[in-house]
DNA sequence: CCAACCCATGACAACGTTGACGCCGCATCG
DNA sequence: CGATGCGGCGTCAACGTTGTCATGGGTTGG
């Protein structure tokens, strides 16, 4: 009966005229603007609902400017890994307390996705954008960057491009777990750690030939793997580790995937290699798994402060935030070497 | 030195002017169109490489029409449960392979908030919409749906709305839990749920009623907790429950956050209960926790297809999915009931 | 040598909204 | 009683882009 099917979404002037008023006055009844009738503005009220019309916020924004955006972009490697999801909780809780929208997207680790998402929202004129980028470039960004855009960099950093920045401190949470784990008497600790072209990656692999310096552990880095991505992959490099003549007496695993991977290689070990994860895995505290942990929520609420602040028209330099670590000691991180470790399998 | 500064983003006039041609053929030059002189088209984009131009995708949606934007919108309840953001991953990929871009939002299970969210996506003329709903009526979004932009309701289905849905199958997943328990011998099974206002939930109690009422066990809703919406919530419920004179000898935790507090509950415990979970938890296979599993991706996958369907036009009527479950023992729902289970603590 | 054609480019309008401004009529005030 | 004010409403232009149509110069072919 309505002719309104297939005609696309009405527009306001299709408002205006159904209920009898300039195209003007129906935007000022919706928009909630003071100077119109109150009997006018119900009637146009009852026009939109019947027509089912609802604002077209992309020709709002254009006609406003971008300022009034209330959309925020986060773009990180995986939704799935809890570390960046309580990242995106801590972000947004923040955001939504200014009335800030977070709109999360997946890069999947792949930085030509990245990129087609950061132009995607940027086009789309967000109001600010958080990267944790796996690109290994910046430059790109420069120019929106100059013209104010706010950009926040968090868990890996800026390349070519100077912008607000959160990182882990992940130079001394890896050396804790080395000086750790060498304290107990290890020498030969499997190394097991993720693309090796992160920067996350390189910190903390610094970090842990640090403690083997310090601790006069010469040959630890026959015993790295590296570019395990996912779990699966953990898991084989754990096993491979632990099937060769000398294996190691205990693990180093450098994120929460990795870790779960080498829990799962390890079941059912008779006697299991010490292990110290980076980052809190779920359950951690049940399974008495010694981990370097930190607060990936306060992550995220630094970074909104930062966002906020560059929102509000500040204008001072690129700043960095260091959120610290601390080792978890729980159990799996303080097994002593098995006695019978230079035996072979 | 150049007075790009603070002078906003440029535009395509900008660019015009800088490279001497007229807007139009600066848009064809940055839009790959055929019909330009390639001395021209690298003059242009020059210009607006130095100008550090980006095309202004908001203008662009708006002249050229809804359908080109490549935004699919997703709203759940929290980013950081597994189970959503593995859902979240499969329904991505199959967009990502059509060139759509997932954009996701949490509404932390807040009806007022989500509508925000869904509003703001939608005015965006966001390309579709798939919805975890945590509202309990959906007629707001009747207009939209009418004027065919595409809905994919998952876990949850659409109240007072006609849409595209992808559900579990949660009563026949608790049934199978409240089977597996009783035929083991239980018949005291503290069972903690969700909010109760959930249709989840709701579902997967009538399941759990059924298996209760064909093994003869009347009393079952003694042991009922609802409401325990976190993982802390959960593991205060479970100790409640353990700490009564006539203990539960099995727990069915209805969701992953709950199995979760209650694994936490249960540490160090001498004589555990037997756990039978609903949904995954990450190392259930390594604790041993038996669950009722099913995949999450797949469901992705499928909103994926109902989703990508209607965009290529598909006018029928609304369809809906059901996703199985299966009961997989891993030995923590197979335990007997503890013989002095009848004396109080 | 002129017609027919094609290529590169430009002028213009339109997408749907809102800010700036103007106009009319009624109430208020000196 | 005229000036002033203001409430209610309309007209117009502009945001930045792209589809349509037009134009001028060069090439091709009969």
């Amino acid at each position: 009966m309505t002719a309104d099917r297939k005609a696309g979404r009405p527009s306001l002037a299709q408002v205006a005229a159904l209920s009898g008023v300039s195209v003007k006055t129906a935007s000022r009844a919706l928009g909630g603007e003071p100077r119109v009738a109150p009997e006018t503005r119900s009637r146009v009220r009852d026009a939109a609902d019947q027509l089912g019309y609802r604002l077209n916020g992309v020709a709002r924004e254009l006609r406003r400017g971008a300022s009034t955006s209330t959309l925020v972009g986060l773009l990180i490697g995986d939704l799935a890994n809890p570390f960046y999801s309580r990242l995106a909780g801590g972000l947004e809780r923040d955001l939504r307390m200014r009335g800030l929208q977070l709109i999360t997207a997946s890069t999947d680790e792949d930085p030509e996705w990245e990129r087609r998402l950061a132009d995607a929202l940027l086009e789309r004129r967000v109001r600010g954008l958080v990267i944790a980028s796996t690109a290994t470039a910046h430059a790109h960004f420069a120019a929106e960057h100059r013209h104010g855009i706010p950009f926040v960099f968090v868990d890996r950093p800026p390349v070519e491009l100077a912008a607000d920045t959160v990182l882990l401190d992940n130079h001394h949470g890896a050396r804790q777990a080395g000086v750790h784990l060498t304290a107990a008497g290890h020498r030969r600790i499997g190394v097991v750690g993720d693309l090796s072209r992160l920067s996350t990656h390189r910190d903390r692999l610094d970090g842990f030939a640090a403690a083997m310096r310090v601790a006069g552990v010469a040959n630890w880095a026959d015993y790295l793997v590296e570019n395990a991505h996912d779990v699966a992959a953990a898991e084989q490099a754990v096993l491979g580790l632990l099937g060769r003549t000398a294996p190691p007496t205990a693990l180093f695993t450098m994120n929460n995937r990795i870790t779960l991977g080498a829990l799962r290689a390890l079941r059912g070990h008779p006697a299991p290699p010490a292990l110290v994860g980076f980052d809190e895995v779920d359950l951690g505290d049940v399974l008495g798994v010694s981990v370097v942990a930190h607060d990936p929520e306060d992550m995220g609420r630094r970074a909104a402060e930062l966002l906020l602040d560059r929102i509000d028209g500040h204008r001072g330099p690129a700043r960095q935030v260091v959120i610290p670590t601390r080792l978890l000691a729980r159990g799996s991180g303080e097994r002593p070497p098995t006695p019978a470790a230079t035996a072979g399998s």
